[in-house]
DNA sequence: TATGCCATACTTCCATACAAGTAAAGCCTC
DNA sequence: GAGGCTTTACTTGTATGGAAGTATGGCATA
């Protein structure tokens, strides 16, 4: 039987913080941007103590810096961070494809095959926002096929600095060509060869190495370290 | 020239965050164990503010739960959470034991030998938590040694679950045969041999889903999922 | 003009009061 | 005795006032 789904309203700081924590991540609040705890209370209509929980969340998740009386301002991001996050997920995923190349389920990688369709039409349409969504839905199948769901819960936490990164590259990058990438790694995964597998999901996170410095380079005032 | 280092006294609630966490971490507040923002403001002195604060710092790092409305729990040692900490710190040390393999550098190897002696000494002491912080320093240099120190960073967010356990095993299990593990890894690493050093670190990190389960046998009331 | 002091207008931090929700014990009713 | 209601004592959530610290512009002074 299934059991009731009861929600309850989740609490304002709650709100607040899911408000917040999207809109840095959309590029939306940028990079350095002061933001002050009164102001955001008296925009949305509430009082500044749930605002200020919503900015400790945020800073917990390493996306604001609170400096004690002098402001809070939306954290740069770290070039070491996403680099750090961009090896571990090199590592993980690598050993992600060698498992499900062994294991090559029929139905997962028919669904992977599903969201690479949805990304060349997200190019066309010229519409990033699916194309990041389904970008993410591609490498969390990967993890599923694997039956490791809960790595992909853990990468996606550190994956906060590179997805604002992402917002930006995303335009100015060729997605066809990710998209290219996405299919070498299905290739091979589908025939079952591990070695390939592993190489194909290397290759292709391994293109973050360019892409940093040259994002860094174009707008300095966006990084640190 | 060096830059005055400036230190200002932390705030209150960073303060009761930091002794709440290292209290959880070393199993001194006990998974499933209650806690309240009234008692423990009460027993330290302050308000209730700083401590809900700290509270809501303490669930960001997976290490307590609140439910509204009804009261703040130790966060029980989610098995999930710890098997795919443990999958990825094999794959991740594993890319790095093949880079300092590679790389051999005589420093970084001589110091991770050092732990080793400090391990053995804590062993035969009987102290445990210093056996612990050695064990963590060893895995540490490993990531100093190939260059990718923000990464030991992001496994230690990772790792906030599994050290509670860990603190738990140490108790039950050999000592001397992880002290035995590490040395076959710096064995491996010294003679620059890249596959023996990946299959000795995957070999020692894989103990652990032995002992997850034995862990979670004996202590059914401290584990979930 | 340059320098040092100071008032002022911010910021986050903490304390307090109250609101809203939960849970359990006690009591009443059948 | 069993079931249901009410009271009561909790819990966390929110609002508000003030404390403490910081940055800045103005002004007096040399």
């Amino acid at each position: 039987m299934d059991i009731a789904r009861i929600t309850i309203a989740p609490s304002t700081a709650f709100q607040v913080h899911d408000w917040l924590r999207k809109r840095v991540q959309q590029g939306d609040l940028p990079p350095g941007m002061r933001i002050s705890e009164t102001e955001v209370a008296a925009a949305i209509g509430i009082s500044r103590q749930p605002v200020r929980e919503a900015f400790i969340r945020l800073a917990s998740d390493g996306l604001a810096e609170v400096r004690p009386q002098r402001g809070t301002y939306i954290s740069k991001i770290s070039v070491a961070a996403v680099l750090s996050a961009r090896f571990i997920r090199e590592a993980v995923e690598a050993d992600l494809a060698r498992i499900v190349a062994q294991a090559r389920p029929a139905e997962m990688l028919d669904r992977m095959a599903d969201e690479i369709a949805r990304q060349t039409a997200a190019d066309q349409a010229g519409n990033v926002n699916d194309f990041i969504e389904s970008d993410d839905r591609f490498h969390r199948l990967l993890a599923l096929a694997a039956g490791q769901e809960a790595v992909w819960a853990d990468l996606e936490r550190l994956k906060a600095q590179m997805n604002r990164l992402r917002h930006l590259s995303m335009r100015a990058f060729d997605r066809g060509f990710i998209i290219g990438q996405h299919q070498q790694i299905l290739d091979a995964l589908r025939k079952g060869d591990a070695d390939a597998s592993e190489t194909a999901m290397r290759t292709h996170l391994r293109q973050m190495l360019t892409e940093v410095p040259q994002m860094a380079a174009a707008r300095p005032d966006y990084f640190t370290d």
